[in-house]
DNA sequence: TTGTATGCGTTATCAT
DNA sequence: ATGATAACGCATACAA
């Protein structure tokens, strides 16, 4: 490996001279500075970054935190946080989070992340004091279920699109909506199921739990959970339902189309998130636009103004937008 | 921040010792080790990994190189990478690869990087060169169209797939068979197509590359392609069509539905890496089953082999499956 | 079994 | 404008 003292020697200057170079220092002659360049790209010189994060106690890197790499969700999220991170020189460390290594976070993120992007996940009060301590920032793009004050987050406005959503169902002549999310009652969904009800009830429309609300986590279980309702009710409670998110809304599409359901004749159905492929499932699905890239953006963009210029770090909401496509059509009786 | 001298001072020994049982050595008192242990939890210690990397020369982390973080094939690839990793205590750091920055690759990854995961990039000779001589493995997920000794691969046996995939297009009457894949000549795809193109001529079948390829990258510009190819010809040259990913199949699908052709009945339609989407479509898409998780797994456990027991990487190829489902079916005419 | 001391490759302070 | 030199937190050879 090629080190600065390599380089400083083949230069025929001090390694100061060298750091102050490669680090943009204005207090080195130009001579100088071209002599230690040369020296430089002839040896194909490169930092060391463990020993410069050793020195710095900054690590260029931050973590981010998955709940699945197979969610385009997360995917399309992470690629907005990649490109933007990549401007600004950081690097990205993936992981799967998995709740009962929790513990874990701290050994792997000990020293080697300025900073830990949240994908939905409710970390404990003890974990979050433990980064807060060592001042890394956690951002948590949306809404974690339980609020701490140390995580800040960006999100929509689910309440609002929620609101808008159950507005365009209303006009169709639904009354009685569905819901579909994940069961798990820390899983980031919830607040999407928090705000479809309150809006329902401000909307004046009624939801039973019982027959309206399904539970499933994924496109699979989704599509086994409505066939089992399908299999199991002569007449569904509901004329519409709404998804906490596309993928599962894809899976009850599936299932409709195998039970042979027609949508949305029968049944009206939507998602949220609009995922690249709820313009291309047939029929193709009205959702809640969420602006992955963009917010993966502005996600870096507030972590950076913290490290670099300690802004602090907030919570904000950004725009949704309603994406009216085919799979919502006017209820049948 | 808690570092290995306050846990020394806490528990009233040295920092060697402190050490010693952080790394599981098998000299140290059974007193002691608790001592220095009970200090660890009560002060909250974490070894800095900065410092650990620095002195070991080792990063505990792997990069990887993706295409593009929207494409399921390559995150599904990543799942698997991630799982494997994380048990291997190894963390992924993820990086788009911009074959305009590939320079960058050095700096970004000196010091921080046991290893990298190409999936399918072709990287400069020269850029290999450099990891080689720092001993930095490379491992590539998908054959490279450029072959470089330091730089092994695992992937299916495209020649075998392409052969199954037009046997069982041939069997069902077709006989002119089109392709769509990615236009530039360093895509990784190219390989798919290059070994389709071998198969159809195995098979006894003609491929006229003017009028029978398609070049598409992506899902959208798969649809656009397919809408202009559509609208130009009043016959198509072809009564089916590869895809050489799933993506571009599922665009080509969506072109056809908004035109009115039928699929299978006009038009027979495979794909290829089988994502998730695949099944999920209408119709159901037939394709070539590329087992990403697996894939994912056995690169992570190579690239462990060859840094914890110096086994030399290889390339590998590993079993495909072809699935048949409702987007192929017998030709027209 | 435990402690001391050296060095990993940097950055940054303080001389010169 | 440049050069010594002291950390940064850790692993480990060697001494005790």
């Amino acid at each position: 490996m090629v080190t600065r003292d390599d380089v400083a020697r083949h230069a025929g200057v001090s390694v100061a001279v060298v750091s102050y170079v490669v680090n943009n220092k204005n207090n080195v002659k130009e001579v100088t500075r071209q002599k230690v360049l040369k020296a430089i790209q002839e040896l194909g010189y490169n930092p060391n970054l463990a020993a410069r994060n050793l020195k710095t106690k900054k690590a260029g890197q931050l973590g981010v935190l998955f709940n699945s790499l197979a969610n385009p969700f997360e995917t399309g999220i992470s690629l907005g946080l990649e490109e933007r991170a990549r401007q600004y020189g950081y690097s990205l460390i993936f992981h799967t989070f998995i709740d009962t290594e929790e513990e874990k976070l701290k050994t792997i993120f000990m020293g080697r992340t300025d900073g830990i992007l949240l994908l939905g996940q409710n970390l404990k009060a003890e974990t979050i004091d433990y980064f807060s301590r060592l001042e890394i920032p956690l951002y948590s793009i949306t809404t974690p279920v339980s609020a701490h004050p140390y995580v800040k987050y960006m999100d929509i406005d689910w309440y609002e699109a929620m609101l808008c959503l159950i507005t365009h169902l209303k006009k169709l002549g639904h009354r009685h909506i569905g819901f579909m999310t994940n069961t798990s009652s820390d899983h980031h969904h919830q607040v999407r199921y928090r705000f479809f009800a309150e809006a329902m009830k401000a909307s004046g429309l009624v939801f039973q739990e019982k027959t309206m609300l399904l539970k499933a986590e994924n496109l699979e279980s989704a599509y086994q959970v409505m066939n089992k309702k399908l299999c199991a009710n002569r007449q569904l409670p509901f004329s519409a339902m709404i998804c906490a998110n596309d993928l599962m809304a894809i899976g009850l599409l599936s299932a409709c189309r195998d039970f042979g359901l027609s949508v949305p004749e029968d049944l009206s159905v939507a998602g949220c998130e609009d995922i690249l492929m709820a313009s291309h499932t047939t029929p193709t699905l009205t959702t809640v636009r969420f602006p992955r890239r963009e917010i993966g953006f502005k996600s870096i963009e507030a972590i950076m103004r913290h490290t670099n210029s300690r802004i602090q770090l907030q919570n904000e909401k950004i725009d949704f937008e309603l994406i009216i496509r085919q799979s919502t059509g006017k209820a049948s009786k």
